[in-house]
DNA sequence: AGACGTTACGGTCACCGTAATCATA
DNA sequence: TATGATTACGGTGACCGTAACGTCT
């Protein structure tokens, strides 16, 4: 009763992000001919329209919208397939771990010290991605974990285990009026005309709007700040990679952040176990620490 | 970089479980040797081996263990992305509820009246299902929501309400001896001699070893009980569908069982959002009651 | 010899690419 | 007229079924 070949679901998706039988085919490597008609086989087996071709170009129907999520899990999962067969089969098991490029530095470093004094750690591999590219190498098996941040990240999916939760802080050219103060709230560095808020892509890829300049990683951002161009208002722990050029100032009135393990929520593996019990032993010891320094 | 074809993760997922390729080319209606060839090209696709074929039959390997279950969720995956495009594609919006046969009686009937009570409630299907097949018709998008019952299912891949959390009874023929008890421990209703504990599929669809009869709905296991065969240790919610030749006993010292209401992590619909907002209505009247009548 | 998985071989159908066609701005 | 999707058409390759083969009990 599963009508639908990954390999149809691959062509629907590219379609379906490109808006654009040709670029699509393209990307795919066949000719349009192929594609559409692919695209009209599938949406005949479904029995459902899929896309609207009309003037100026294609467009998502409702339920094209449905399957363009659907048909991105499913491919995922196969491919996560791939991953995660070849990785039971390599001689040494190892454990893959996804962070943002450039954040959670120091805590990173205590979670590989913490699972190392594991009795039976393994190998543990870092891959540092893009803002908010962790969430798909879990679901595609390119790594076992990942640290995420919430409330940015939705962790639905997946299983989580806290690590660390701290303030948020504003990061202001170090020249600006704003940056001699000891704390700013929210509503003192939003909305200044001389320096506006740097945006970043949200899970779809794509930016909010608004008048800041739009950055894809880290190095991008800080320079920016640098220059005086932009502002930005993110998790304290990104001060371990400020400038000299940079201040940053605590925000008092900003919901906290929260840097948590997560996992895919059916993963059996012994050493996935282990690093999230050290993550736990790491998140118990910070605990015991807080209380005794009150 | 996903080379994987349902088709062969189908052909896979038959063979590993028959361990046979007679029977499995037969279920799945072809001939066996494009099923053998499927399969090396399959390993050697993934550069790894997934069975072993020596005298005696076939065995899985592990990397193999691996790839079935991740080829299931794959399999799934694309079953769900049919149905829900489709659902998605059908005018009038409804939701389809699985729960277990014969289970959960009074609390279905209110949760749907509760749901009937919201502004913009749509139509509900209720799927009567086997014992722990809800999982699965949630995660192929046959339903869009389940009840489910912790602490029997594993609950790591959904979301879940809390819906009603009761004791356990043991259900004995009427005529036992225990049977006038106003209540009993574990400790003297399990390895009675005369009375063994009926057995139910675990969720691979296996029967735990043990002297009792195996039983598969709850219509098997009421005439077994009635009979003088079985005993079987259950949800007390479960006297609504008890014989005059049944006798519930409550257990003093088991642990409570909860029904959940159970659906997909990144479900969207409003529908689904208004039944559970029924079911957390329904919970919060219920703890109230609880706490009113103390 | 029997059971069972694999190799050999020939045919068909699905998919692809090129070329022509249709629709719209 | 130009852009972009669809239909027409011919070819190749993937997959399947039948038949022969190997291997172990």
């Amino acid at each position: 009763m599963d009508l639908l070949e990954t390999r149809e679901l691959r062509y629907f998706v590219t379609v379906a992000e490109e808006l654009h039988f040709g670029r699509a085919a393209e990307r795919l490597g066949i000719a349009q001919p192929p594609l559409s008609r692919a695209i009209q086989r599938l949406e005949r087996r479904l029995g459902v329209r899929l896309l609207e071709r009309d003037r100026r170009g294609v467009a998502l129907t409702d339920p094209g919208r449905v399957l363009l999520v659907e048909a991105r899990t499913t491919l995922d999962a196969a491919t996560a397939a791939v991953h995660r067969t070849r990785r039971a089969a390599s001689s040494r098991e190892r454990l893959v771990l996804a962070t943002k490029a450039g954040a959670d530095h120091e805590l990173l470093r205590e979670l590989l010290d913490a699972y190392a004094a594991e009795p039976d750690a393994v190998e543990v591999e870092v891959v540092l991605c893009g803002i908010g590219e962790q969430r798909r190498l879990l679901r595609d098996g390119r790594a076992d974990a990942a640290l995420l941040h919430r409330p940015f990240d939705p962790l639905a999916e997946f299983d989580t285990e806290d690590l660390l939760t701290v303030g948020r802080i504003a990061v202001l050219p170090a020249g600006h009026p704003l940056a001699t103060r000891p704390s700013l709230s929210m509503a003192e560095v939003t909305g200044l005309p001389d320096l506006p808020a740097a945006r970043w892509p949200d899970h779809d890829g794509n930016y909010p709007p608004g008048p800041g300049p739009e950055f894809r990683d880290q190095s991008q951002l800080a320079q920016m700040i640098a220059l005086g161009r932009a502002t930005v208002v993110i998790c304290a722990s990104a001060h371990t990679w400020l400038w000299d050029e940079h201040t940053a100032v605590p925000l008092t009135d900003a919901p906290p952040i929260t840097t948590v393990l997560a996992w895919p929520p059916h993963s059996r593996s012994p050493a996935l176990a282990g690093l999230v019990r050290a993550a736990g032993r790491l998140e118990g010891h910070r605990r015991v620490g807080r209380a005794a320094t009150r």
